[in-house]
Formats: structure tokens, sequence, C-alpha cells
DNA sequence: TTAATATATGAGCATGCATTCATATTTTCG
DNA sequence: CGAAAATATGAATGCATGCTCATATATTAA
């Protein structure tokens, strides 16, 4: 990777930034996590499972009743959620109950909520 | 919006966990605006930008370098970022120096990043 | 077992998005 | 002024994604 410094057309003369700058970059792998963790909250119906998620254990039925859905495109989005280890699903009869899988969920949720209302 | 309650196909007899959710429900535009916020931190090039200034100002040409990416590629992502307000440009000569806009944005880089890191 | 309920899943489609290529704009230097 | 450098922008393209429709699976009830 010791051309990296040519893909650019830009070529001002300081390069100290940049490679000061180098160090912190995150790794393809690290990058991709992170993104792939915000990409579950990028959708206005993931935000509004979540959020309810953030108050009450629900089940896929009543999520649909609250948010006004499909059954179909609900599941798929929990699945979305399932993959990324946003929710957990707890089975119970004919029944899958959702809550968020971590605090952290919790967090971000509430940090971003904050941000955009206080904004 | 009496008939939300008919959409879904799942019906089961106790609907007090839905209609006690209810209130929890975010609202259209605040849904959209907290999904815009966390697509902003949503694509791999994006995160890697935001952790690269949150350690310093940069460049474009900087970021093109360290990136390892085309000049327009990286511009096209300020733009979204500068679109969300997410990072402030500041114009110095030829240059087009970059900052993170907001402390909120340091903060939730860093939670989403330890918590992927931390898993 | 058969029917009904609750959820999951696969295919198809329409939309959105991240990049590339070409070009426009702005600023500095000669 | 003209040329070069730094950045921005528009069009086009390939790929991801969110929904619908149809169907499969699993669990309870009759």
């Amino acid at each position: 990777m010791t051309d990296s410094f040519t893909i650019c057309a830009a070529d001002h003369t300081d390069e100290s930034l940049a490679r000061a700058a180098e160090e912190h970059l995150l790794d393809g792998i690290t990058a991709t996590h992170v993104a792939e963790l915000f990409k579950a909250l990028s959708d206005p119906t993931r935000v509004r499972i979540i959020g309810l998620l953030a108050h009450a254990e629900l089940c896929v039925g009543d999520l649909c009743l609250v948010l006004g859905m499909s059954q179909p495109a609900v599941s798929h989005q929990l699945r979305v959620l399932r993959n990324l280890r946003i929710v957990s699903a707890r089975k119970e009869g004919r029944h899958v109950f959702y809550t968020l899988a971590d605090e952290h969920i919790h967090d971000l949720f509430h940090q971003g909520l904050a941000h955009i209302q206080h904004d």
C-alpha cells in the first residue's frame, strides 16, 4: 500500500497532516462493523421499533398493530435487527417477544433522539 | 387512524401491551430525522471520515490520501455529511478543511466504536 | 388430525445509494 | 491574463434495500 498516496489528484505540499492522520484510519473490518451497527438505526421503521422496545417487550403482532404495518414488513425488519444482535427474541407459545439485546443500543438510540430533539 | 389496529393479520386477544406502547411510538418526522442522523454513520467510508475528523481537522486532499479514494468519491460523501450538519467546512485559500460539527457526533461515533470493539 | 393463529421466509419490484467519469468553479501563481 | 491546483457537482451505473405478495413453519385448539 505504498502507493496509496498517489490515488488522489490532490497533491499539496504539506503531507504532514495526512501522515499523522493515517494512524487513526479505521481498518476495513472495524469500519464495516461500525457502519452495520449504525445502519440498524438508519431506517425510520427500525428506529420506531427500537423506540418501542426501549420501553417494553413486545411481540410481533403488537408491533404490527402499533406501527400500522404489515406482518411480513415488520418481520423482515426484525430479522435485520436480530442478525445484527440489536434485538433478542423470546418464544412463548405462538408468540415471539422482542426486546433490545443490549443496554448500549438503548443508550445509542436515546443519544440520537436527544440530538435530534434538542437541535 | 382508528383502523390502524386492523392492518395486521395478527389478532391475539390481549391488546393491552399494544395500547400501552402506542404512546411511545415516534412520529414520522422524528423517526425520519433520527434515521437520517444514523444513516450518516451507516457507510464504512463515512465512518472512516468521521473517525479521522474525530482526531484532527483535515482538508479534502488529506482525506483522499489517507482513505486511498478518489477525490470525487470523498467530496460526495463530505457533501452528505455537510447536508446533515455532521461536519463543518472551513475555507482557507484553495483548501477546504473539515471538522466534526458537533460534540454529539464525536460521542455517538466513539460509543458505536466501543460497542463493536468490546463485543 | 384438522383448522386457525402467529411468525418467518423467499421472490419480485421499485427506489435509493456509493462510486466513477467528465466537467465546472474557485483560488493562487507566473 | 492564462495555467495549474483544490474542490464541487452532474450524469450514469451497478448494487443494496424496504416493501408486497405468496407461502412455509410452528403452535394451539377443536
